[in-house]
This record gives C-alpha cells, sequence and structure tokens, in this order.
DNA sequence: CTTTATTCGGATGTTTTTATCCGATTTACT
DNA sequence: AGTAAATCGGATAAAAACATCCGAATAAAG
C-alpha cells in the first residue's frame, strides 16, 4: 500500500508530534529506538519531512526534532504520504495503465475510485493530533 | 497498491478471458502486444497464473492461452492479486508493524482496516467475466 | 576554544522488483 | 522425419527500493 519509507515517515512523526505535545524535542536515535525503524534510513525521510515543512529539525547539542502544537493538529497523514510517495495512490489506475482516466477507464475503475477515494478522505482527515490520541493512553501503539 | 506483477497478471488473465468467451486460443506475444506490457516479463507471470490453475497453457503450434467459460465465471481478482502477491494486501499493517493485530493496533487500524476491507470485499466480489464485459462494448480498455 | 551532541548531504552498498535472453521442450502440420 | 510455433525454465541484467557509512556543518555547554 505504501512504501517503506512513508510507513516509517508516518510512524516517526506520530512520535515526534506525541513528543512535541509534552515539550519534547527527540532525536534521531530516540525516534528510530521508538518506532523500530532503520536508524540511518529513517534520518533521510526525517530530511524530506523537514524539508517538505512537516517537522522542524534543528542541528546541534539540544537538537532533534520538534513539531508546533499549531501544525500537530494542521498536518494530515495525506501530506506526509504525499511528501514521500508522491500522488499515484491518489491518482494512478489501479491496473497500471498511464493515467486513470473516467473518458477511456480500465475495467476496475469505478470500483477502484471508489476505494482510493475511501482512502484518500481517511488520509485527509486525519490529524497527527489524532493519531496521537491512543497512544499516550496505551490504546495504541507505533512499534511490536 | 499493487505490483507491476499483479496489474500485468490482472489485465493479462482479462484478456485471455475476453479471447476465450470468443473461442480463441492467445500467444504470449498477442497478449503482450494488446494489454502493452514487457513480453518476457509477462511470460512469467502467465506461468504463475498457469501454476495455480487460474489460466490453461498449452505449448506447442496452435498453443497459448486460454480458460474454461466456468472458470472465466468462477475466477475472482482475488484469486488473481493472492496468487502474485500473495496476502500482504489483505493482512498486512497500513504502518507496516509486523503483523496487523487488533489486540494491539497501530493508530490508524480501525480506519485501515475498513479501506481494507472494501477493497477485499471489491476484489472477492468482481470476476473476470464481469471484467470483460465493458472490454466487448468499448466502455473499458486494457491500455492506453 | 574545545568538546560534545546533533542533523545534513553525498557516496556507497544491499535487496527486491522488474525485465530480458536463450536453449529446452512440446505440439501440430506437412 | 523435419519444420515451425509455441510455452517452459533457468541464468542473467537493469532499475528501484531499502539501507548504511562517514565526513561536514551547526549549536550548546564547559
Ligand atoms: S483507469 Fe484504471 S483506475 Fe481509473
Ligand atoms: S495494526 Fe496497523 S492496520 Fe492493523
Amino acid at each position: 500500500m505504501f512504501s517503506k519509507a512513508c510507513e516509517y515517515g508516518i510512524r516517526a512523526a506520530t512520535y515526534i508530534a506525541m513528543q512535541s505535545i509534552d515539550g519534547r524535542r527527540v532525536s534521531l536515535n530516540e525516534i528510530s529506538g521508538e518506532i523500530d525503524s532503520p536508524t540511518a534510513f529513517t534520518a533521510k525521510i526525517l530530511q524530506q519531512l523537514s524539508r517538505n515543512g512537516i517537522i522542524d529539525a534543528t542541528k546541534g547539542a539540544n537538537g532533534g526534532y520538534g513539531m508546533s502544537s499549531t501544525d500537530i493538529k494542521k498536518t494530515t497523514l495525506s501530506q506526509i504520504v504525499f511528501a514521500i510517495d508522491g500522488d499515484n495512490i491518489y491518482a494512478g489506475c489501479g491496473l497500471g495503465l498511464k493515467e486513470c482516466n473516467a473518458e477511456k477507464p480500465c475495467p476496475v475503475h469505478d470500483k477502484f475510485v471508489f476505494i482510493r477515494d475511501n482512502l484518500r478522505q481517511m488520509l485527509e482527515n486525519t490529524s497527527l493530533h489524532e493519531m496521537t490520541l491512543g497512544l499516550a493512553t496505551g490504546l495504541t501503539y507505533l512499534k511490536r
């Protein structure tokens, strides 16, 4: 569904958001440990998120990653997915035709667009803030 | 969403089904030409479908690929996807946790399972016969 | 000013996916 | 028997995804 990079990106952003709510800035090592992701690879993904303005990265001692509380509420999963995987999930044809086009649809177009739109709406309507709610209460997890 | 192999597999199976309805057996070259897929790679995928009993492959002159009319009606997209991509679409966690588990869910579990189940039902309820209906009338396409 | 903690950026390496090549095998037809 | 048409199966190649390494840059603290 999503690339590994995107999965790590969502998990990392969610962890950063959760800690930022408590006023804590987090380091790469803490993040990759807490979400169980390969450290160096996670660094690359965090760079992408930083360049896209989704997280704030600060170099140096007492640096690390963080998010403003307004960004935590405003940022949605769709923005993260788009920053890492691009728009092929939202726009691509389910059978791999060069473009998804209702004028010249593939045999699953109607059914596929329905599911794709469900997914898109879900991603657009889920904020990082919402993602963190279950974590604090131990109802949801970022690793296993 | 699906691998390239799976996309080609669905397109190929749909084309074979459409031609089999007209009593025509088709060759690898015709298939890859009509669905616009790399020929040799398509051959590998057709082997997988053949080994899984989804299509019938016959060697030699006047050989080629075909399907029985009962198979065309019985075979669903979910069988093709499962034969090529396995069950990770149906069972995997949306955020890449080692397994999707409602006891220890990730933050998107509920929303993701809803979409995943929609997709699964769609694939299980769509037969190859249904896939061919629009093709004959020029309403749908297998390449662009 | 030096040390320490941190991200950044480019190069590199590994694994998986995608794709090709070619000889072997099978079948039908002459 | 010989030839042509077709898939099969294994080896190989190319591209993309996944992942690591390491020196450079930056910032705080002693
Ligand atoms: S054309 Fe295939 S999903 Fe729209
Ligand atoms: S645990 Fe992540 S989707 Fe079920």
